[in-house]
Parts: C-alpha cells; structure tokens; sequence
DNA sequence: GCCAACGTTGGC
DNA sequence: GCCAACGTTGGC
C-alpha cells in the first residue's frame, strides 16, 4: 500500500464536504504533467490518502481519504462547460486522469503546516521542498510519523 | 494583496 | 532545444 497528500481549497471542497457526501468522489481538474502521471500510473486502489488544506486560514492535514478507483480519464476535460476543459486533449488519447476517494477520517485537530516544518524527521517531505505539487508522494515513514503522533483523535 | 517559486507556452 | 514571457500556486 501507498500513501500520498492531495491538496484541496476547503472553500472549493473540504474534508466535511467529502464527509458529508459519504460516497466515493472524483478528485478532479488535475492540470499538472507530474500529478498527472501519479494518477494515471502510480496511484493503487486502496492507497491511503492525507486532505491537506491549502490557501486559506487554517493550512495542513484535515484527515484521511482512500482510494477506491484508479486511473480514468478525467471527465471534466471534455465537458466544454467546465473550467476544466481542455479542448486538446484527445478522447480517444485523454491528456488528463482522476481517481476516486472516500472519506475515511476527519481529525479532531488539523495538523497546522507549521508544525509539519518543525518536525525534523518530516524535512524531506514533498509538501516541504515541492509545495506547488498538488498530488504528492508520502513516504511509509512520514504517514507513520504523522498519523502515530501529530494526530489529535 | 504581495511576491517568490516554478510550470507552461511559443517564437526563434 | 533554448529561453523569455507569461500564468498559476500558495504561504504570508
């Protein structure tokens, strides 16, 4: 099993809002060649996922998600209406994937980014040195350092 | 709202 | 294939 970060603007779409829908849900409108290239090759059913909340008030990891579906093409890129439409990509050759997540956990707490760059042991961390990337690896040992300490439950 | 980092585009 | 211009991300 894997373990990865998916980054989402709450005031577009929140770990509540994953909890409430209380369904699996496309992550959709990945525009980026290397997040692209997770989703389509890497990103395992049953892989476990950290919700980080970026550009708002309160940022880090809201809680947990899993992979329930892997490696489609992303709709939203056909769907002229869409802010996610791309008309270059080609149906038949699709530009651009999604998966699917459930909601798996909310934490009592979320974990401020700050206090994720005072952990020593985190220093290597993707969100750390690479935070533009909106789909991200996360090493065994990271998930085991964050989700056995920095958790409030 | 600012701005640094960095990804993408497109002319050559 | 280079690189300047431009656009976006995202923390502060």
């Amino acid at each position: 099993m894997a373990y990865w970060l998916f980054k989402t603007e709450p005031d577009v779409f929140s770990i509540d809002d994953l909890e409430a829908k209380g369904a699996p849900e496309v992550w959709e409108g990945i525009r980026n060649y290397q997040a692209r290239n997770l989703l389509r090759d890497e990103i395992a059913v049953g892989d476990q996922v950290f919700i980080y909340h970026s550009s708002c008030k309160h940022i880090g990891i809201a809680g947990i998600a899993e992979v329930t579906r892997t490696g489609f093409a992303d709709p939203f890129q056909f769907n002229a209406a869409s802010d996610y439409y791309d008309p270059k990509s080609d149906p038949d050759n699709p530009r651009w994937f999604a998966v699917d997540v459930c909601f798996v956990e909310r934490f009592d707490a979320l974990i401020p980014l700050n206090v994720l760059k005072g952990v020593s042991a985190l220093s290597d961390m993707v969100l750390l040195n690479r935070s533009r990337l909106s789909i991200q690896p996360v090493s065994e040992q990271e998930w085991s350092i964050i989700n056995n300490k920095l958790v409030v439950r």
